[in-house]
DNA sequence: ATGTGCATGTAACTGGTTACATGATTCG
DNA sequence: CGAATCATGTAACCAGTTACATGCACAT
């Protein structure tokens, strides 16, 4: 989460308002962090010094508190993106690192993006097997469930496909 | 997470590892509990009474703690699914009460997937007018996971319709 | 014999939610 | 004038992970 905030903050500076709006845009899909969460974990980041606020007291307008990165802040994010393995991570995980792509190198972004792929891909046989083998002994939900990821894989598969395709061209 | 194992055992008794196995299927999307989260929960449902223990022995192989649902256990875990509302839920949330279909009158059923159907096709107009407004203020993270979000929620809108389509008819 | 899979558990810690509290602005 | 949105924050609580600890079975 800190690190996230971090990235955020690397694209521009923003206020904790603004991060949490950003990310209630994809709030069905990976869901978005709670104000609790998120003002404390800015307050942590400038007391080690990796952001900094800038408080604009705009006419007419409460307080609004932006934030922004400091050098300090840049290195601890590269040094955390370097060692950011995500094996067999959640879509959740996988989403909240590709919404930080921009602070990637090309390169790493088409490594991180072809590994995912590999998992997507295995995870999607193993399903398939499933489905295969033990078809009627599934109740509702499993059926629905395993159909519901079925689709799910296809579609983010056939997603990295094409995004790696047009990255690469 | 104390319903959800609740769901789980009134599909058919199972020990933690059964569940935290049967759950790994779907890491990739959902994440999977670890043990430390799984064995207190159950020893918690015992404690109260809405799940019992079969401790089986079995020659030659370690010991084994089946746990059953009780009629205390049917009672909450219904209890519980009446009163479900999930507006706005992350997809996790969403799969999670998949998996207990089998547990929800088909009637229930249908409503809630018609009402996942209304929240997904929602965020797709949403995503659609940022990704069409917007389109070259992005920088590449942002870019990337809003293609994304359009792809799976495209996927997981044509999924539904297909599978309400499929329960009704 | 060594490691991997089965199978269970505990304790410390951490991260996040919930609920609360505040206050200005804008819209109907 | 009241409700919704903007905007920030705190504290108690809780759910979960991490790391540890144990032990048998089976294969290499």
């Amino acid at each position: 989460m800190r690190y996230f905030i971090l990235g955020f903050l690397n694209q521009r500076p923003m206020s904790g308002y603004d991060i949490k709006q950003f990310l209630e845009q994809f709030s069905w899909l990976i869901g978005s962090p709670s104000f609790g969460s998120l003002y404390p974990a800015l307050h942590a980041l400038l007391e080690e010094g990796l952001v900094s606020v800038d408080i604009t007291a705009r006419a007419d307008k409460p307080l609004r508190k932006i934030y922004s990165i400091t050098n300090a802040g840049r290195a601890a994010l590269h040094e955390w993106l370097g060692q950011l393995t995500l094996s067999d991570a959640p879509l959740k995980s996988f989403v909240m690192c590709l919404i930080l792509a921009e602070n990637l190198s090309p390169a790493g972004l088409a490594t991180y993006l072809h590994h995912r792929r590999d998992q997507v891909a295995d995870h999607l046989t193993g399903l398939s097997q499933t489905v295969g083998t033990t078809d009627d002994a599934l109740d509702l939900g499993q059926r629905l469930a395993l159909d519901y990821g079925l689709a799910i894989a296809t579609a983010e598969l056939s997603w990295l496909d094409s995004t790696l395709a047009g990255l690469a061209g």
